[in-house]
RNA sequence: GCGGAUGUGGCGGAAUUGGCAGACGCGCUAGACUUAGGAUCUAGUAUCUUACGAUGUGGGGGUUCAAGUCCCUUCAUCCGCACCA
């Protein structure tokens, strides 16, 4: 037999895969198919993770297997290549991002041609291919046309390192993700996609699709629906009224002053009255200049300020009551107001106190002058007019009808999402394709004129006031306006990294196409996507932003399924064998290639699948790894023990049978774990029998083949099993032959195993007894003892209670 | 603060509907083969105990013939959201 030389018997059939084009999807075919997705890599310069490894694998094993199993399986790879890093990189070596980029998509590439995936790479896509990001801008045009993309002057969140703004969710305790620099507020003009008012759809949406609970719960969470109502309270003497939101309304009796944000324009409209004015703007100043992370988490003491000069009248009381500024107000939710109700809310408790407001308690239960009392899920209403003696379900019904009618308010739904603010101020990036024109307003750059690509430019360096490095060259953004002819400029922002991956998935089965995104019929054949695997850093952003774009898409008629993904999971982080998280800086970074040098592809893909839950995260060890290279070595060993015979082994049949079950299931339920440890298992009962057939040995190499399967194939070919392995069918059981007819069966006395019994698995219980009191120390604990039960379950346990 | 999850040997982790806890792998111990072993093979490996046996799935309590699994309570760790009105 030969030795089991890994770096040639995969460079040997990684060269014969894509030579015959094995993994290439059918086209028009009349099979049944099977899409599977994986997130595609940002293709950074330090090449790839073994965390991609992990997220690539478990498809790759289901989309091997779904192949035998007659599917026609699309199982693409392509390079979300936009993005900050390379941009920085670029900038640092002083060369153009489109080399850079290349230069990465090169080294990823080979990296995962040398793990041995089965991507049908003639569907390779590219975000930063102008022919892909047409696309990206053409969609773009139709959310612009249908109003829900539009400019909005707001403060915006800006890295003083990457001189770019950010979004909300790319920096973190007022540090940006990918820098570390300090983020200022910056008052600019921005692109903002309307995602809210997708927001019911996105939440409805999750009851069509199978994602893992957690999943579901972080996109609901983000999403954040609460139901409350919108109430006015009137200003003492002005028409104007002061809107809040509350999900409390059944507590508007305790409603003792006002809080509203900084930024609220009420102040302005009222400026005439106000008589503390001064003051109010040196409080707004100061709020401006935290950044909200401030506000958020070192704003533990409450600041305020009273505006002096008005009053407003609480609706139920018909009280005056004080309005007051204060930051931990926000102008984001809600209305940017609120009414306080210190008695059962915590933050107007230490408002109040702190400024010697009256605090009255409308739930009974608490003692509203120790603390607010704030367990009021149910709870009898008090000093509350004619809500008083109301549980605090039917007050809050009441009230709302109460306001209802009386034209002062109404039920109101409220989310915590944000609209997207689409927007980076970078070189690197897809244009946005609108051209403002000082007659005309904004004006989308005519389709026909798409895509809208970026000049070839020496400097794309950031410019220093927020501005993208497009601003900075007047020959690309000087143009004339497509609908009066007049002069105007193109908008020089370009569009955040999410756009690119938003709708990657529409793109991979006809990404050749330039009269569309993708054919109407292919969308048919080939979506929804199946099953889609990624992290779970991407679950709420990622995941949002591509089911609002295919929503969209599909309410426009231009694509066929509701939702893009029917599933989605998400994989574990492998972290370093110290236990933390790999970082450069730790040292503690596991590189795939030196595994795939050492010990092969498929040593490091069985690792990898057997390291642990596959949804938890797991420690890297150098020794697990090695004893899955162990393990191969054995299973290239048992070529040696194949003797003559037809069919399974006697003695294996039913562990063979048995085997093919669990992997099967086990490979559909992500357990690649113990779908790993049951092929061990069955490896092991094949040594002890010192030999075996063929045919057992040809269904073990199936199964093991979606996880190794450059050694598999080798020994497929070597043993002459016949055909082509990739072209074979996946095993089956008999479920008849899954059960042992004879079993080992614990005898127990009074709960506690005193023996085992030998006996047929359809044993009834008094064979069992007869042969269980044969046994000496059964008997010995039974002699003497009055049997008061005996509880035989066949198959599992036989338990006998004495006295 | 709110929401979710997880606690099992020295380590990663297994355990249908409650039915022999610790599968499988790592590590470790002993032996075999070897010039050698950081290769390979064989045997052993939860804890306490000389043994019989007892104990054991974060802690405490409960249900049951039987609990890692179900119920109550408590502690710890991780993740997500977070002055969200």
């Amino acid at each position: 037999m030969s030795t089991y030389d890994h770096k040639q018997i995969e460079k040997d059939w990684q060269k014969y895969w894509e030579e015959n084009e094995t993994f290439r999807i059918e086209e028009n075919s009349k099979k049944e198919k099977f899409y599977g997705l994986v997130e595609f890599p940002y293709p950074s310069g330090v090449g790839l993770h073994v965390g991609h490894v992990r997220a690539y694998t478990s498809l790759e094993v289901i989309a091997r297997k779904r192949r035998l199993e007659g599917f026609n399986v699309l199982f693409p790879i392509g390079w979300d290549a936009f993005g900050l890093p390379t941009e920085n990189y670029a900038i640092k070596t002083g060369r153009h991002p489109r080399e850079v980029t290349d230069e990465n998509i090169a080294v990823f590439t080979d990296q995962l041609k040398r793990i041995g995936y089965s991507f049908d790479w003639s569907k390779e896509i590219d975000t930063t291919d102008p022919k892909y990001f047409k696309w990206t801008q053409w969609i773009f045009l139709q959310l612009f046309k249908h109003g829900l993309a539009f400019r909005d002057r707001t403060y915006v969140n800006f890295c003083n390192g990457c001189k770019v703004v950010l979004a909300n969710e790319d920096f973190r305790d007022g540090k940006c993700d990918r820098c570390g620099s300090e983020v200022v507020q910056l008052e600019k003009d921005v692109w903002f996609l309307k995602i809210r008012e997708y927001a019911e759809k996105l939440l409805a949406g999750l009851d069509d699709v199978d994602y893992l609970p957690r999943i579901r719960l972080e996109q609901e969470n983000w999403i954040g629906k609460s139901i409350g109502a919108e109430v006015d309270f009137a200003i003492a003497g002005h028409d104007n009224a002061l809107r809040v939101f509350t999900t409390r309304p059944d507590t508007l009796f305790g409603a003792t002053f006002m809080v509203i944000a900084p930024e609220h324009p009420l102040i302005a409209e009222l400026a005439a009255d106000i008589t503390n004015m001064a003051e109010l703007v040196d409080y707004q100043e100061k709020a401006k200049r935290k950044t909200e992370f401030e506000r958020v988490q070192l704003a533990k003491d409450k600041t305020g300020v009273r505006i002096l000069g008005i009053q407003a009248i609480n609706p139920v009381t018909h009280t005056e009551i004080p309005i007051f500024i204060a930051d931990y107000v926000m102008m984001g939710y809600g209305t940017g107001a609120i009414m306080a109700v210190p008695g059962h809310d915590t933050r107007d408790w230490e408002f109040a106190t702190k400024f010697g407001l009256p605090i009255i308690e409308v739930i009974k239960g608490g003692d509203v002058s120790e603390a607010a009392y704030t367990d009021t899920d149910s709870g009898e209403m008090v000093n509350s007019g004619f809500l008083n003696g109301m549980e605090v379900k039917q007050a809050i019904a009441a009230a709302i009808s109460y306001l209802e009618k009386e034209n002062l308010g109404k039920q109101t739904i409220n989310y915590k999402m944000k609209d997207w603010a689409f927007n980076r101020q970078r070189y690197w990036g897809e244009p946005i394709p609108i051209i403002h024109c000082p007659k005309c307003g904004m004006v989308p750059v005519p389709e026909n004129e798409l895509p809208l690509e970026l000049p070839k430019v020496e400097s794309y360096e950031p410019t220093d006031n927020g501005k993208s490095p497009l601003a900075n060259i007047p020959e690309w953004y000087q143009t004339t306006c497509p609908v009066c002819g007049g002069p105007a400029e193109r908008e020089t922002d370009t569009m955040p990294q999410w756009a690119g991956s938003s709708w990657y998935f529409l793109r991979y089965f006809d990404n050749q196409n330039d009269d569309e995104f993708a054919s109407m019929d292919k969308m048919k054949y080939w979506l929804p996507v199946d099953w889609y695997n990624g992290g779970m850093e991407h679950v709420t952003r990622h995941l949002l932003y591509s089911r609002f774009w295919h929503q969209f898409l599909y309410d426009i008629g231009l694509v066929p399924t509701k939702e893009p993904y029917a599933k989605r999971t998400a994989q574990g982080l492998i972290l370093g064998n110290d236990g933390d998280k790999m970082s450069k800086s730790k040292g503690n970074v596991v590189n795939p290639n030196e595994i795939i040098d050492n010990y092969g592809a498929d040593t490091l893909r069985t690792y990898i699948m057997f390291i642990g839950d596959y949804e938890k995260a797991a420690p890297w060890s150098d020794n697990g790894a090695k004893g899955c290279r162990r393990f191969l070595d054995r299973v290239w060993k048992l070529q040696d023990i194949v003797t003559d015979g037809e069919g399974y082994s006697n003695g294996l049949e039913t562990a063979i049978h048995k085997t093919i079950k669990k992997v099967s299931s086990d490979y559909e339920e992500m357990k690649y774990n113990t779908a790993i440890a049951a092929m061990m298992t069955l490896l092991n009962e094949f040594n002890k029998q010192s030999k075996i057939t063929q045919d057992d040995l040809k269904t073990f190499i199936l199964l093991l083949y979606p996880v190794a399967p450059h050694i598999t194939s080798q020994i497929w070919k070597e043993m002459k099993m016949g055909g082509r392995l990739d072209q074979t069918t996946w095993p089956q059981y008999d479920e008849a032959k899954t059960v042992d007819n004879v079993v080992e069966m614990a005898v127990q006395i009074n709960g506690k195993v005193r023996g085992t019994i030998t006996l047929p698995v359809d044993a009834d219980k008094d064979t069992a007894r007869a042969i269980a009191l044969s046994q000496e120390t059964i008997l010995s604990y039974t002699q003497g003892k009055t049997i008061v039960k005996e509880i035989y379950v066949p198959g599992k346990i036989f338990n006998i209670v004495v006295k």
